[in-house]
DNA sequence: GTATCCTTGTTATGATATAACATTGTACTT
DNA sequence: AAGTACAATGTTATATCATAACAAGGATAC
């Protein structure tokens, strides 16, 4: 079964490591430029396995003297979104880091509306046959969006009914 | 091959009347009110196979005498998409009529980026196993979005690129 | 070292959405 | 037909999300 960030016992601190490593890697190989605005947008949506919004960033971005109004916010979000390093949650009009930054890979997102935690699932099979199906009416798919809303393990069986 | 808004030769007019008389029967059946102002939104999206905003909505409501202030037609909306006779499009923040109000479905949408038009498609098979996929790590879902960007048939080959 | 491009800063505004409360309409009961 | 309960609408005010447009600063490449 696919390890996500329902599972107790993963090592957070290491978690957010990591991925910022890997980011830090992919950046130099692409040329691109981890500003410190972007890094530490990243980092904040890293902090959490958890949909946060762009103007929650800000003010981090804000406290820190990093930049004051929404558009910096915006912008680096949309560099992370566009490079692969974070996605955006349509449902919530919000953000989440990505799990995988750099690998390809087709992802869907289990939200749970008791505790706003999102978790990334492989969904290659799903993406591939809706792009098949979308080809046979001529249609060309450029970007899939696949979101479940509902409740994870933690949340369920509670008085989130 | 599934039949969509893409295909020619589909009769717009009765495309929307059939809808309508769907839906109001549903209505009759479930003692549901299909008031004016929710008949009217309806009408309103039906009229093009396009995502249309709440504000929009809004206008013709306004213009009509059906309802001045934004909370009116987001309780329409809100009416028929909990209903299942309309869906919400995540990406666009706007709704679509639904091409088989009544029926138990699971649909996909394919967005078209030049003319904004909206297919339906169905998505059983992805539903299912996205669902089963989120059991297995003890996540309940309760509704699932799939969307798909892209170029239609029509505006496919010109230059929207 | 200067031209170029990318990134950031700032103002202003646009677009989407809902909370809260008052009023009206409908339908059911007696 | 009056009462009452609930559903729907009307209205004010405001919250939330997002970007256009332009100015200034910083990195990189020749």
């Amino acid at each position: 079964m696919e390890q996500t960030v329902f599972d107790h016992g993963h090592d957070h601190d290491n978690c957010i490591a990591d991925t910022l490593a890997l980011v830090e890697r992919d950046c130099e190989d692409r040329k691109l430029q981890l500003t410190a605005v972007r890094r530490r947008a990243l980092e904040v949506l890293l902090k959490e396995h958890r949909a946060v919004g762009a103007y929650e960033v800000l003010e981090v971005l804000r406290a820190e003297g990093l930049g004051a109004q929404p558009p910096v916010a915006y912008r680096a979000l949309k560099f992370l979104v566009d490079h692969g390093f974070a996605h955006r949650i349509e449902r919530l009009n919000a953000f989440v880091g990505c799990v995988h930054p750099g690998e390809r890979h087709a992802p869907s997102f289990l939200i749970c509306r008791g505790c706003s935690t999102v978790a990334e699932l492989p969904a290659r099979r799903a993406v591939d046959t809706l792009r098949d199906a979308a080809s046979d009416l001529g249609f060309t798919v450029e970007s899939i969006t696949i979101e479940a809303d509902g409740l994870c393990p933690a949340c369920t069986g509670g008085r989130q009914a």
